[in-house]
DNA sequence: ATGCTAACTTAACAGCGTTAGGCAAACCAA
DNA sequence: TTGGTTTGCCTAACGCTGTTAAGTTAGCAT
């Protein structure tokens, strides 16, 4: 079978299946041969629309990485980055599975930056020193894939673990996985929210220096 | 070469080598056919002493996570937080190359149980409700493997080049790159001090309600 | 009509984790 | 001391991986 009369394979068309494959595979169950099956295509075939694997990942990740939300530091800094942090854990929500990738380096260099300029700017123009700005973007950067790696990927029910130990009335064997889930949800929550809250409190000294 | 009068390979042995390549070279750059030959081995030697490559770099993480602190808790749980995130941290920063493994899992089950055990322990000890004591050890694991990852492995650097960028002169190209670990180091000390001050208006509130 | 490029094919390479089977030294029971 | 079992290594090999090379033909431009 030589050149086909409407092309078999593009770009999006690879990257969604290849997404759909680490959806219900993981990270590890994508291979190009099987990719390229799920395509009913040969492996070779996809080198001819991506250079590498390396380079089909980054742009899978730069896809989901476009879901989230830098609009909302309009409303001041504090519902700006809420809102940042949750729709990025979001994202990763989604597609649990590439979290691992994701979480080893930027993709596109230009739209990841385009995203760390909203945010850096928004938290200047609410005040924070620069400076100070780059490190609470970093932060959060942190909490969220931190928390994504902890939640999504199997295992960190260790603390959970402890809890159930102490309160052993809690827990049916079937109901450790849910209650867990929720344990991450809510950890997550309340991580984001404790460390607005000594952000705040920082601002405010900082504005109103101590008599 | 049938066997030898004295063993050639010891779990330790093995364990030490494995490390030195993953500092050295990754953790991709660890094959078992490498480290045997960097034990003078033939690689199926490895496998009378470990059942799968998967279960030595458990013991090899294991062994890293050994090294962290949680004995500080009886200095109040803000010290006992602070000194374990701080040497939590500073063990993966020796070896930062097997985090991205370390991130999918806890090892060895009844050690890292017993950390967490402690940790959750000392912070009921100090006043905090169980499952908040569950959320602040989740909560600060988030924030810790966030930051190794974000600082370890390559990249992440997207928010420092925006400040440069704000800032050009700051920026030689060769002080790029130490730039950017500072941010990082910094970034992680500024995240943990800003949940630490938020927990602990929390705590005060919950204490002395509000009028 | 001729040649070039595009889009696929099959075959193959080096490397991976791991298993099978061989072999001799070391250890243990009689 | 002998004999048998176990131990700790070896080489060969399996099926997998990402990727490259070379072949084939449809479509397009000259």
């Amino acid at each position: 079978m030589p050149r086909p009369t409407t092309p078999l394979l593009s770009q999006a068309g690879i990257r969604a299946s290849a997404l759909e494959i680490i959806d219900r595979d993981g990270l590890d169950g994508l291979s190009m041969r099987k990719l390229a099956a799920a395509l009913g295509v040969s492996a070779p075939a996809l080198y001819f629309h991506y250079p590498t694997k390396e380079q089909l990942l980054d742009d899978v990740a730069s896809e989901i990485m476009e879901r989230v939300d830098v609009s909302a530091f309009t409303d001041g800094w504090r519902d700006g980055l809420l809102a940042w942090a949750r729709s990025y854990r979001a994202a990763l929500a989604e597609h649990p599975n590439i979290v691992p990738f994701l979480a080893r380096g930027p993709g596109q260099r230009d739209a990841s930056l385009r995203r760390a300029d909203a945010i850096h700017g928004g938290l200047v123009a609410a005040g924070w020193p620069p400076r100070e700005a780059t490190m609470i973007g970093a932060s959060t950067k942190y909490l969220v894939l931190g928390a994504a790696m902890g939640s999504f990927s199997r295992g960190f029910v260790d603390d959970v673990q402890v809890y159930l130990d102490r309160y052993p009335s809690l827990g049916d064997a079937h109901r450790l996985r849910e209650h867990a889930d929720s344990v991450d949800r809510d950890s997550f929550e309340f991580a984001l929210l404790m460390f607005v809250d000594g952000l705040a409190g920082r601002l405010a000294r900082a504005v109103v220096p101590p008599s």
